[in-house]
DNA sequence: TACAGACTTTGCGCTAGAACAACCTTCGTT
DNA sequence: AACGAAGGTTGTTCTAGCGCAAAGTCTGTA
C-alpha cells in the first residue's frame, strides 16, 4: 500500500502527492507547492491515536498513506467504530462544521502517513483555492450518508446481514486483490468487527466460521479475505 | 406555535420573520427583503412530504413554523426516522454536501409554513451573505452529532435507555411547557417513537404504560407529555 | 524456545424484546 | 349515533444473539 512513498524523503514532499487528490486536484503546482509547505508530517505505527474524542481542534490531516479508524468511546468504556478513511482523504476538519473540538477520535488503523496543517490556514485555503470547500463539503455528504446508512441497518437488519455488509463495504472501499478474494486491506479483529456491526466478537467468529466452511470468506488471525462477494451479497440482503 | 403568523399575509412576508434566525441575522434589513422576495412560501398539512429520497434538489428550505421529520424508507418498506427539524433551520440544502439528489424523505410533523427557494441562488447566498455558510454546516455538524449518538446509542444501549433518551431530547429539542411538565410539541405516536428507536410499537406502549404508572410521564392518543425529566434522565443512564 | 499476551473458537444457558394475537379506545365522518 | 379506521393496550410464545465459561492458537519478545 505505501508504493512510491518508500523513496520519498518525509522532509520534502513531492507535490505529485497530492496533484491526483480530489481537493487539490484542480489546482497549479506553485499552489501545491504552497500547501504542502505549510504541512507537517508524521509517520503513526498502527493503534496510534491521532487525535481523541473532545481535544481541542487545532489542526486538520490528510491520510497520505495508511487508513485511519473514527471512533467513539460511551462513558462505560465500550468503542463504536464509525468509519474507516483511506489515503487521499482529509479529515479532522472540525472548523468545517462549526467545531472547536474533534467530535470522535481518530487512530491509525495501519501504519500511516499524515499531513496536518494548523487550523489556522483552513480559511484561507477555502477562499484561496477553488473547489477546496466543495469537494470538502462532498466527503462530509459521503460520511452522514454512511452515518445514515447505519443508523438505517442496525434498526432494521439482523447481525448476520449488518456483518455482511460491512465486510462487502469494508473490501468494496478498502480491498486489495489478492490470491483467492479480496483482503481488507489493514488489520482487523473480530473484536473491531463486533464494534463496527454492534455485536459481539463471539458473534462474529461464528459467522466467520460459518461462512468459512461455505467457502464465503477466507480469515486468518488479523485478517479476512472475501472469496465469494456474490453470495455475501445475497446473504446482506433482507431475510436471506 | 403559530402565534405572529396568525395575521401575516403569506404573500408579503415581514422582514422580522428571519431577523432573528441564525443563518440571517447579521443581515441588513435590504438584504433579507431581497432573500425573502426570492422565495416560495407554502402551508403544508401535517403528514404532507416536502421532498423524497431521491428526488432531484432543485429547492432548498426553511421551516418558518411548525416540524418536519426526515426519514428513509428501507427496500422492505419499514421506516427509520432520522431526525426532526424545529422552525428557524434551514434543511434540504443537498448542494452544500455535493449532492444532486436528497438523501432522505423531508415530511411535515405537524401543520407547517415551509419557506425555500431554487438551489440556483444557493451560490449567490453562500457568497453575498456573510455568516449563511458557516451557520449552515454548524447545523450540519449539529446533525452529523445526532446521527452519531444515535448510532451509539443503538450500539450500546438497551431499548429502554434507548427510548428514555430519545424522549428526552425530543422535549428538550421541541418541547413546550404545559400543566403537569413538558409535552412533545406535536402529534407523535408509538409508532414514531419505535421508528426513532428501532423497536416496536408495542415495547413503547409497554415502557410508556410503566412510566405512567411510576407517574414519569402522562400520554394521550399522539401525545406524550414527560412529568419526570429527572427521573427519566436517570433511566436513560447504562444499565440504570 | 519458552512464555505471556493477544486473538480466536466453541459450547451452553438465558433473557430482552420481537412476533403473534386479540381486544380496547378515540376520533372523524356521514 | 353509529361506524370504521387509526391508534393503543396487554397477554403469550418464541428465538436471535448475548453473557458466561473454558480452552485453543498465534506471535513477538526475552
Amino acid at each position: 500500500m505505501e508504493a512510491h512513498l518508500e523513496h520519498t524523503s518525509l522532509a520534502r514532499l513531492d507535490e505529485s502527492l497530492l496533484t491526483h487528490i480530489p481537493p487539490f486536484s484542480l489546482l497549479h503546482h506553485d499552489q501545491i507547492r504552497e500547501i504542502i509547505d505549510q504541512a507537517t508530517v508524521r509517520r503513526y505505527v498502527e493503534g496510534t491515536a491521532v487525535f481523541r474524542e473532545g481535544d481541542p481542534a487545532y489542526r486538520f490531516f490528510m491520510v497520505l498513506d495508511g487508513y485511519i479508524r473514527v471512533l467513539r468511546v460511551t462513558p462505560g468504556g465500550e468503542q463504536v467504530i464509525s468509519l474507516h478513511i483511506p489515503s487521499g482523504q482529509l479529515f479532522g476538519f472540525a472548523k468545517a462544521i462549526g467545531r472547536d473540538t474533534y467530535p470522535a477520535t481518530a487512530m491509525t488503523a495501519s501504519e500511516a502517513i499524515i499531513l496536518s496543517w494548523p487550523m489556522q490556514v483552513w480559511d484561507y485555503f477555502v477562499t484561496s483555492y477553488p473547489g477546496f470547500s466543495s469537494e470538502t463539503y462532498k466527503i462530509v455528504g459521503e460520511r452522514m450518508g454512511e452515518l445514515n446508512m447505519r443508523v438505517v441497518e442496525m434498526a432494521t437488519q439482523q447481525v448476520e446481514q449488518r456483518v455482511a455488509n460491512t465486510l462487502l463495504r469494508l473490501v468494496n472501499q478498502t480491498g486489495r486483490k489478492v490470491e483467492g478474494g479480496i483482503e481488507v486491506d489493514f488489520s482487523i479483529t473480530r473484536q473491531d468487527l463486533s464494534e463496527m456491526t454492534a455485536t459481539t466478537l463471539h458473534t462474529i467468529s461464528r459467522l466467520l466460521s460459518a461462512w468459512e466452511k461455505q467457502g464465503l470468506v477466507k480469515s486468518r488471525r488479523k485478517h479476512i479475505v472475501v472469496s465469494n462477494p456474490q453470495r455475501l451479497v445475497v446473504l446482506g440482503q433482507d431475510h436471506g
